[in-house]
DNA sequence: CTATGTTAGTTGTATATGCAACTAATTGGA
DNA sequence: TCCAATTAGTTGCATATACAACTAACATAG
């Protein structure tokens, strides 16, 4: 079962990320994972950002390094603790995400094409209730 | 869905490697999932294993290289073909993947615990249709 | 106010991975 | 037979990730 789940989000990354390419993005999936998070809520603190996306906040600092030498982000220090980062998507990177959306789209009607929507919330529930197996209390 | 399957996966992932960590074993999951495939299937050529395990050549070669620095697997030139390597788990690959079966065990099973069986059928279906999808003809 | 502890984010180090270029060995065709 | 194309595996280079150690900024007790 682990090994279905490992193989199943590897092929969908890996698809999505030649798709990227091959549409001449100069962008990884989880690059654009964090921008799409920053579309839905700006300014996420870093760490909320790492939350949000599910990674460890050494893993956004290299992601937002990426996005910031590309200009997609900035970071802006606040002004009441200073330890603390805004992470504010530009406009470029706005632009970006919708150039990507068709085929981010085009990808995920692929990969559902013909399955049970009851099915799919059912798949989703397991999937959900082993990841709070596996993390939980 | 792209989503909750990515961070399950990784759940799991990290749930394992931790464990092993902690139970002191000095491997990766990665490396482990290369020795159990050659423990059920030993001496397999370099390229079989990889689209056994679901992975890049050049992604063996370095699980391999890890392991071999680790005497747990040896690469064996085939004569009739040398551009061919056999892979052959050691005695002390083997015992190792003895000690390791316990913990991969509890993992397993507390990743799936109180989980139908019937609705957990059905979510492999999907996931090996969305994976078919994905990589499919 | 100062010392001590805590928190936000970064950096060092190691492993895994994708892709392209490479090397060595085999095969096939003229 | 000899050269071209193919194939098995390795290596170079870039990115993502985990974890620990680090730095700077803040908080709090005394």
């Amino acid at each position: 079962m682990g090994t279905l789940i490992g193989r199943t989000s590897h092929a969908i990354l890996n698809n999505l990320q030649k798709k990227f390419r091959e549409e001449g993005c100069n962008i990884t999936v989880e690059q654009w994972q964090v921008l799409i998070n920053l579309n839905n809520t700006n300014d996420q603190f870093h760490q909320q950002l790492a939350e949000n996306t599910f990674k460890e906040k050494s893993t956004i600092t290299r992601l937002l390094d990426g996005l910031e030498k590309k200009n997609m982000i900035k970071r802006v220090a606040d002004t009441l603790d200073r330890r603390q980062k805004r992470i504010r998507i530009t406009s470029r990177g706005k632009s970006l995400l919708n150039k990507l959306k068709p085929f981010a789209h085009e990808v995920q009607g692929r990969a559902l094409n013909d399955i049970d929507q009851k099915q799919m919330k059912i798949c989703q529930d397991i999937l959900l209730k082993i990841y709070n197996n596996v993390t939980g209390p």
